[in-house]
DNA sequence: TTACCATGTCAACGATTGTTGATTTTTCAC
DNA sequence: GTGAAAAATCAACAATCGTTGACATGGTAA
């Protein structure tokens, strides 16, 4: 077949965006190299010229969707569970989409030996850290992860399970869960 | 090499405890037939007679470990986030870590295509469902699955992300966490 | 003992995977 | 236009996987 048109930063980043979306949807080793390079319209061992490995470039989609002033400082930590819960139903804002979407890969491919150490890398360093570093008290980084397992938990059962009552629930209907959950994770008292 | 001791019903489970132990810590995708061999000190081939195949020894690892009336009748809906929230911290009761061994199996496979529907017929008919029976309410479907998803939320960020904030705090610290989040879950009042 | 069937082992298959070296094609400077 | 280097393709590798059929071994009833 005669070859594409050479256009080196323009074919690497085809492929980056073609194993974001194969990652996205399905775990690190569900995903084939020949089905990001036939997305991207390109030859598999131009993967292994551009990126080197499979897991060096699981570890560039991270890098790539990563934003490090994602979480705005101006929130203060009382708005936090409402921005949160926001971020996991927002389907309009394409930002607070593509953070939730790259979540959505960290836990998609958590229990991968190979991406594994990096997605807990990047989990601790890009998003545990700016929300402990938001909240006030002693007990910031557990409440942090709390607020996380919301997320993940949530997601687990909408997107990975499926499960029917949380998937055909209404936007508006989730997030306020997610709030009332957010709020539980985030706010340590025990009112009980 | 010289054949084991010939016995059936023995080796079927050695091969059947030999595969929980794998699935409990890797995921589905992860686990080789040799290896659950390997373990059980039995050939490879053994699994394919007695199970046909890897994902009808993955279906029949679930069904061993699922016990019908795991939700004792008689814990009121009152009771039943301090009786969740043990569920998964015990260390003691044997019953109760062997069931939330079961929950965090279907966690650790969830994202692969041959085990995950599967894994998401057992957890909506083994849990979720009779969860939903014991809480009052029109809306019990949607708060069981909640409470799932807090369950299997700090499962991930304990286990899976090895998160050390989670993972070091004591068990009866987690517990606390935990309960609380599943009240927030499972009873849905909007007193906010 | 001897025949027989259940039980267990061995060896290999076909398919798929990530990866690599050689080859071809395009692009661009001179 | 020509040559060299970048870009892309092709072909094949080695390793691993689940699976299968042929073969060997054990227990057991006649």
């Amino acid at each position: 077949m005669s070859p594409r048109v050479k256009n080196a930063a323009a074919t690497r980043e085809a492929i980056l965006a073609s194993a974001r979306s194969r990652f996205i949807e399905e775990s690190y080793d569900n995903v084939g190299l020949r089905e990001i390079a036939g997305d991207a319209g390109v030859d598999v061992a131009l993967i292994g010229r551009y990126f080197g490995s499979k897991e060096e470039l699981f570890k560039e989609v991270l890098r790539a969707g990563k934003k490090p002033d994602w979480l705005d400082p101006s929130v203060g930590h009382r708005e936090l569970p409402a921005y949160l819960a926001s971020l996991a139903v927002e389907e309009d804002c394409a930002d607070r989409k593509k953070h939730a979407e790259g979540l959505l890969i960290m836990l998609r491919s958590a229990s991968s030996p190979k991406a594994g150490e990096v997605i807990r890398q990047a989990l601790r360093e890009d998003v545990l850290e700016p929300i402990a570093k938001l909240l006030p008290g002693a007990d910031a980084e557990v409440r942090s992860s709390l607020a996380l397992s919301i997320f993940f938990g949530t997601n687990v059962m909408r997107t990975i399970m499926a499960v029917e009552p949380l998937c055909q629930c209404d936007s508006g209907s989730v997030r306020g869960h997610m709030q009332r959950l957010l709020e539980a994770a985030l706010t340590g008292d025990r009112t009980a």
